[in-house]
DNA sequence: TATGAGATCAACT
DNA sequence: GTTGATCTCATAC
């Protein structure tokens, strides 16, 4: 097994749709819980459906911070999910987690979820944070250090992309992207 | 398999 | 007052 390169700030420091797909096959954990990162999405500040379109919030202040960094907001009110922070500072792009493929922690994130079946622990942005305990007080911190631990994936997979889930402004851009043929995405690709 | 309601809150009109 | 980067459960086909 090679060394795993536990990923720097640096390299959040792109444009976000490369970062998006580096982070497929990645493994993410949050304090020693987590697993392989399968689903994410591309926000960009230019992008009608961005958080961070129309400018600066107390709510998305952290996505006009430096890249590395976590944002993490509530979802209708109910759901907590969770964002990493890309490119240079200001450009408020940010990659939003939306499945992991669960490796370690099990137990705990059955406990939390409520749930046994491992393919329904972290298939949804809200389903992964609370699976982790990833909540808004989490949000800011930074993405090198605990209670976060990213590693690079160790070798090329296959890539697909599509169009991204539940939004209604810019929904045809495919700035979604998935780990080929797995069984923990949120909702297949077609 | 598919559609619909409820939960619950911050941003925005 | 309305909307949304969601999820779960209920009811219908």
């Amino acid at each position: 097994m090679p060394t795993p390169t536990l990923l720097p700030k640096a390299f959040f420091n792109r444009d976000v749709h490369a970062v998006a797909p580096d982070l497929i096959g990645a493994s993410l954990l949050f304090n020693g819980v987590g697993g392989l990162i399968v689903e994410v999405e591309a926000y960009h500040h230019t992008d009608p459906a961005a958080h961070s379109y129309g400018g600066p919030t107390v709510r998305n202040a952290v996505m006009f911070g430096p890249p590395g960094y976590a944002y993490v907001y509530r979802s209708y009110g109910v759901h907590w999910c969770v964002n990493f922070v890309c490119e240079p500072k200001g450009s408020a792009s940010a990659v939003l987690l939306r499945a992991l493929q669960p490796t370690t922690g099990l137990p705990a994130m059955r406990r939390r979820r409520g749930v046994a079946d491992d393919r329904l622990l972290c298939s949804g942005p809200g389903k992964l944070c609370e699976a982790l305990g990833v909540t808004g007080k989490h949000g800011g911190l930074p993405l090198d250090r605990a209670p976060f631990a990213l590693h690079a994936r160790a070798e090329d997979l296959p890539i697909v992309v599509g169009p991204r889930i539940g939004i209604t402004k810019a929904a045809d851009l495919p700035w979604r992207y998935g780990l080929a043929g797995s069984r923990y995405l949120s909702k297949p690709f077609r």
